[in-house]
DNA sequence: TGACTATATGCTCATGTGGTCATACAGTGC
DNA sequence: GCACTGTATGACCACATGAGCATATAGTCA
């Protein structure tokens, strides 16, 4: 068993998942779908972006296999695929969390 | 307490976060460190890079604190800061793994 | 000081891509 | 068919940034 994940084979397809979740509006997006499924509309709404802009990110995202998408109507409606990446925000939320308490502590706050 | 992290006071910094991790040759030098503090040169003989390229990838690694870096004579050491990006490499691995495994399948692999 | 090694840093270029706009396409109801 | 709503797409721009090169800087040793 590899002591890491990180053999070369998956290197670019890490990084290319870590890249998608690189950008503000695509987290917003997830964050929205973390509350369940939600149409571009109220997306566009909740994230207060473009329509265009939203439904491009989700098709970066539905491409990438982040979010399923169900046409119903005259709607399509956007779920998250795999809850694992809340886990990612998790992780990271807590890092920074980390980060701020040491800036804190070193600033003498 | 929040449902989720991604409260739009973090949303950038972890969307940075991500960004940072989101290129090949940063994570092989960190998948580098993970085995031990390394030189400079020593991970550019490991990723097959240039030394300035290197050098510009810690420079931005250690700016959001993933290495840390201490200088040891003529040599500058760097290792990691917080292992637990690691653990946001394993998640996404392990994402990446269920995918493939659903594609094989889908296409009665 | 001078030669050498190790590392960092500008400069430049090429590329990728997020955002905007106009517009096309699809579904619904009349 | 026609009007309307919802969604996707293509063209375009602006900007960020990864890579390569030359060079500067810093540390070591004689």
């Amino acid at each position: 068993m590899p002591k890491t994940s990180l053999n070369p084979r998956n290197l670019d397809a890490v990084a290319t998942r870590f890249r998608i979740l690189g950008v503000p509006l695509r987290l917003q997006i997830l964050n929205e779908l973390a509350e369940g499924e939600r149409t571009v509309t109220d997306l566009v709404e909740a994230t207060g972006s473009t329509q265009p802009n939203v439904s491009k990110h989700l098709t970066t995202l539905l491409a990438h296999r982040l979010v399923k998408r169900e046409q119903r109507g005259n709607s399509a409606y956007y779920s998250v695929a795999d809850p694992a990446v809340f886990d990612l925000c998790e992780i990271v939320c807590g890092n920074i969390e980390r980060a701020l308490d040491e800036e804190r502590r070193a600033f003498g706050g």
